[in-house]
DNA sequence: AAACCGTGGTC
DNA sequence: TGACCAAGGTT
């Protein structure tokens, strides 16, 4: 076990030296630290892979600069840019963010973890990260990699989510006074590289000699989690709508839930049931003669599927009395569409 | 407090 | 091939 965590803050550290990786938010040694940047990071990093999130991370600093820049910029541009990277209140929360540090805060980041937790999109984790990695201020960064350290080196075998508050309280007891910033990110490296979920690399692992999971030989069943509910399958049917100009219907989504305030391709409602005769006529963005496209559309959500199907049709005149936007097929890139509905148009382009 | 909220890669 | 997984937050 851990007796000296001293001793183990110093091990991991030179790990960390020796294995720094470079990441594109993260600054070289000897330049400054940006807080904005370490923000707009760690918001694109939740739940999002490394390489899903650095692309978006590079256009977005490049466009936006400064937090300020961010702040006056539409939302509506902010939600083109976030298309495709998916949880999109991140960007609706992104942006209200941005406004808040400008209005509140002068345009500067708070350098404390309660007040960065006031802002939107902020929680415990980005607050900590926050506070250790962009002011050097010693704060316990807890994320999915830190739980899986801390549950194997301390052998906790009770399940997430119940058992988060202890694993917080342990890694508290680990976090060191110095070289905060570096600690926290060596810290998910080492979730991120060695101490993976599945086969850890606990020969290249710079706490594998005082690892008490490893000791038992239960490392890479840890840490435990309760079993997800199993997700349900919605169905719906998608209007594939041109109107004389070769331009097709779109729509802008509600500002809140499900891809809040995204473009959208006219549809039912999606529910257990596929819709009947009578739905697809209350739906429909025109009365018309609709065809029928082959096959289904298939994806999934954070916690149901979603079967579509699509139907297409040509509205003659009066196709100005619908409800929406027309949008060139070629300039479909420009729209706010997120992943589902980019499906949508191409299966709808290969079949029309 | 449990549900909601995306996506793409991996095995 | 379908479940699991990733630098979580909000309601």
């Amino acid at each position: 076990m851990i007796d000296d965590s001293a001793k183990a803050a110093a091990r991991l550290l030179s790990w960390y030296d020796r294995n720094r990786r470079d990441l594109p938010w993260r600054a070289k040694p000897g330049e400054a630290v940006d807080p904005y940047r370490v923000w707009l990071s760690e918001i694109m990093l939740q739940q999002t892979t490394v390489p899903a999130a650095a692309p978006y991370f590079r256009n977005f600093t490049e466009r936006w600069p400064t937090v300020r820049a961010l702040a006056e910029a539409p939302l509506d541009d902010l939600l083109v840019a976030w298309a495709g990277l998916g949880y999109y209140a991140r960007a609706r929360n992104l942006h209200k963010c941005a406004q808040a540090v400008v209005s509140l805060h002068d345009g500067r980041f708070p350098g404390d973890e309660a007040a960065l937790l006031e802002l939107p999109g902020i929680g415990a984790y980005t607050a900590a990260a926050i506070t250790a990695i962009a002011f050097a201020r010693k704060a316990t960064v807890v994320d999915g990699n830190v739980e899986r350290v801390i549950a194997r080196v301390f052998a906790v075998a009770d399940p997430l989510p119940n058992v988060k508050p202890t694993l917080r309280k342990l890694a508290a007891t680990l976090t060191p006074d110095e070289r905060p910033g570096d600690y926290a990110q060596a810290m998910m490296d080492l979730g991120a590289t060695v101490c993976t979920p599945r086969k850890p690399k606990c020969m290249l692992c710079p706490w594998t000699e005082f690892c008490e999971a490893r000791a038992a030989g239960i490392a890479e069943t840890l840490p435990r989690k309760v079993a997800k509910t199993e997700k349900p399958t919605r169905r719906g049917t998608a209007y594939w709508l041109l109107n004389p100009d070769g331009a097709v219907l779109l729509r802008r989504r509600v500002e809140s839930g499900l891809l809040g305030g995204m473009t959208e391709i006219p549809s039912t409602a999606w529910q257990a049931e596929a819709p009947d005769g009578a739905a697809l006529a209350v739906h429909q963005p025109l009365a018309l003669s609709w065809r029928a496209l082959p096959g289904l559309v298939r994806h999934t959500f954070s916690h149901f599927h979603l079967e579509l199907a699509i139907v297409t049709a040509q509205a003659g005149d009066g196709w100005r009395e619908a409800e929406g936007l027309w949008v060139p097929i070629d300039r479909l890139s420009d729209q706010a569409l997120p992943s589902v509905m980019v499906k949508v148009a191409r299966h709808a382009l290969a079949h029309a």
